[in-house]
DNA sequence: ATAGCTGCAAAGTCTTTGCATGTGT
DNA sequence: ACACATGCAAAGACTTTGCAGCTAT
């Protein structure tokens, strides 16, 4: 006889959290999900909003609370940057900003893989530090606004996605 | 006959902010000199500290308000990460940010420029987005970190310079 | 019962701004 | 005069926290 669950967890994310003692409750999931299905990058109040689609009463507080969290065990990556973004895309990949728009792509690591890897070894064995893992920015002109040929915004806030 | 300059403006900073109409005043030179004068990448509350033992009634906001603007005349760089942090060193560079202290530490560029000069030239092709620039940030534990052996430092406000 | 979560609202932290006053051209 | 700067204090934007109630183990 085997044991039949009542839930799938096909990505293994709630056996993750129980692992340590914590659930994955709806609000929890909701944000989880809300990361993942985007490529956005979205700042905390866009999962906000998207979450209250389904859930109206859950509270900015609780995304907030809940971004930490799936950051902290490593479900979700942060992005840097003066606002706080968020990327449910965990394999290795960097990002290319556009300067006019503020839009943020992924760059896939296989493209860059090679170069970035030797990029550490070099830091690491010139500096003697532990170089456990690197992020690379790049900035630009997405294909759109080259073509508008806009100017460069002013540095600040990025537009929402 | 010569023209003598009053001050000497060895940097060419003061030449840079004329012409655009701007001043060198005595808090906006403060600011620069003192960001300028360390590798620690400040944060503004760190540059207000030090701008103050000269003259202590500079504000906080005057600070902002002229890192703001050297950032936008680009004599000084800004740092990506939840708070603003700055930085005088205008030459190529990337930074290794220790993940159990918070110290932040210059990568001279001479080391990584092949390697992130192909990076940028593949990025480009493979999106044709127009890469103007590129940061890398490396994490990991920095020397002393390791001979400590301490354990990583939990997400959030890095230690001030 | 216990430990984890949540909504709500208050409190924080970091940064920007408005305004009246000063200063160099 | 005029445009740029500054001090001070108030306002803002974004994020975290305290608390009482609720839920799963």
């Amino acid at each position: 006889m085997r044991t039949i669950p009542k839930k799938v967890d096909a990505d293994g994310a709630e056996a993750t959290l129980r692992a340590r003692g914590l659930r994955l409750t709806g609000p929890r999931r909701l944000v989880l999900d809300v990361v993942r299905a985007t490529e956005s990058h979205p700042t905390a109040e866009w999962v906000h909003r998207m979450v209250r689609r389904r859930r109206p009463r859950v509270s900015l507080g609780t995304v907030y609370r809940n971004l930490r969290l799936l950051v902290a065990q490593g479900l979700v990556k942060e992005l840097p940057g003066p606002h706080a973004r968020f990327d449910g895309n965990l394999s290795e990949h960097h990002h290319f900003t556009c300067l006019v728009c503020g839009s943020i792509s992924d760059v896939q690591g296989p493209a860059t893989e090679p170069h970035s890897r030797a990029l550490c070894g070099r830091v690491a064995a010139q500096s003697g530090f532990s170089v456990t893992h690197h992020r690379i920015e790049f900035y630009g002109r997405c294909l759109e606004c080259q073509r508008r040929g806009g100017r460069r915004a002013s540095r600040g806030r990025r537009p929402a996605p």
